[in-house]
DNA sequence: GGTTGCCATAGAGAACGTTTATGTCAGAAC
DNA sequence: GTTCTGACATAAACGTTCTCTATGGCAACC
């Protein structure tokens, strides 16, 4: 189906008898009557204060001032309809994806996502989830949301949520073998380490340890899991101690089926960016907008 | 004072909209009120299908298809509003300058250009006659006539009159000379010449004898003179007999003032040639269709 | 000479665009 | 914390613009 054009009164008409050479012609092209043209035209001509046309007994030429008009009027039309067209094309592109890391997907996107499309009801959200890197500035994605420290990312990335992690198990848990009043009654316990390729970007066990002065050997029950999925459900079947991300966690925190058990530890120039890829238009915009508001 | 603006609709507001960043300063700017700005912009949005603007407590933001739109819109409207200059700019220069030859003025321009100015009132016509070129092209004439051949003149000059020679005199010069009924006899009689500096342009007694066939020897009784007003009036006070251009002399050969006395010598590549100066724009395309359109 | 088809004008009615009145509300000022 | 300010939104009423049909004029065509 054919786009709707844009009202734009006595510029398609002018135009339109200009192009054509009638005014009977340009009426039938736009659905008008001839007097209703030979009305736009006269008006028009009163405006700008010189004939624009000359009328023959059959047809009509423009006349050297109105082949002045009609140029510009003909190239700004044909401006103003491009950029319709972009926009409204803009508006038609279905599918956002976003490209992301395993946790944040589980755990903070997933979840909310629902509300963006509930709010775009036009949109398709398509999570792209990943180990690494790889694949997050492929052209594919219309947003990247990444973990690591300001100088990784280009100027123009946002800081969607600062890194804050604590250490956390279950309730059944604590009640086992806790309390850990104390970080050092930490050391004692097995871990569950997050695992990576190469120096992870996030918060480790050893660094949080180094925090809180607490010295500590590699305890023969520690864990490694190469998924945050995996370390929290391993935390949640009471298998140790994990690290829990404030925003990831949120949920199991306030549903009381995850507890802290130690102190905050915080790096301020670290966190999940996001990135914006391609050029903007109006969906991304959308999509950025709605993921910078959301409460931390 | 300043020109009135041509009436665009809601092209204008949603350029002032998009410019100042309010609906209010809008409306201010535009003489309408706060309302009226509203109601347009939501229109507009309605027909692209997009918000054009992220309407904030105070003032107002383009969106990403707003600034599309935008973009387009500003870049039309200046493009027209150039146009529109333009052809006021052209309309408001009062005086048409017509740059010619005395002969050509006095015996063809002058008797006619009052139908011009009756055709057009609101232009004022100054007729620039000159003994030769000098003068022409120097940008303050509307259009030149002159005398000569193809190649003298640019590629755009249009041919108004070729140059067509018969010898006249006057009636009672004939009756008390004549009768003239053979080239020949011509050759005995004073011949009235149009002088000039350097080699004349227009056809010479000499190449009209030379085209008969007939041998003269100038002749103690010749007459030269300096502007072709000058050798008709000669002719006409019976001094002798002079060469007549048609076109310029028709009105004496209706009146029977002139007569011919000879067979006519054509040169179809020679005559008075119309070039435009300046750019062209709607007074001067005017003035050259009515020389154009002039019978012969 | 009659027909055709395009442009112009007039009058009436529909649609658009504007105003005033009023409500809402976030940010500024006190 | 409360009050004030000013900008945007909406509703209703009114004025202006735009469109229609009816009709006239007229040059080109048949």
């Amino acid at each position: 189906m054919s786009e709707r054009k844009l009202d734009l009164g006595w510029l398609r008409i002018f135009e339109a008898v200009g192009r054509l050479g009638s005014l009977t012609g340009a009426g039938a092209e736009l659905g008008l009557s001839q007097p209703a043209v030979s009305y736009q035209i006269r008006r028009i001509e009163e405006q700008v204060g010189a004939p624009l046309i000359s009328r023959m007994h059959r047809g009509c030429k423009l006349t050297t001032a109105g082949e002045t008009l009609f140029r510009a009027v003909h190239g700004g039309l044909e401006r103003i309809d491009d950029a319709a067209r972009q926009v409204r094309a803009s508006l038609s592109s279905p599918v956002m994806r976003i490209f992301t890391d395993y946790g944040f997907a589980s755990f903070w996107l997933m979840p909310r996502v629902a509300e963006f499309r509930r709010l775009h009801p036009g949109i398709d959200v398509h999570v792209v989830a990943s180990q690494g890197l790889e694949g997050a500035f492929d052209g594919t994605s219309d947003a990247a949301i990444l973990f690591g420290r300001r100088a990784d990312f280009p100027g123009e990335a946002r800081l969607l949520m600062p890194e804050r992690v604590v250490p956390v198990c279950s309730a059944g848990y604590r009640a086992r073998y806790g309390p850990f009043d104390d970080p050092r009654s930490l050391s004692r316990q097995p871990l569950l380490h997050l695992d990576t390729v190469g120096k992870p970007r996030w918060l480790t066990w050893t660094t949080w340890l180094a925090v809180q002065g607490v010295e500590r050997e590699p305890a023969q029950g520690d864990l490694g899991l190469n998924t945050y999925g995996f370390v929290i459900q391993a935390a949640l079947s009471e298998q140790g101690i994990a690290l829990g991300w404030i925003g990831l966690v949120d949920a199991h925190l306030a549903g009381g089926s995850l507890v802290a058990v130690g102190p905050e530890v915080r790096r301020d120039d670290c966190g999940y960016w996001l990135v914006t890829t391609g050029e903007g238009n109006e969906r991304r915009k959308a999509l950025s907008d709605w993921l910078l508001s959301q409460p931390q």
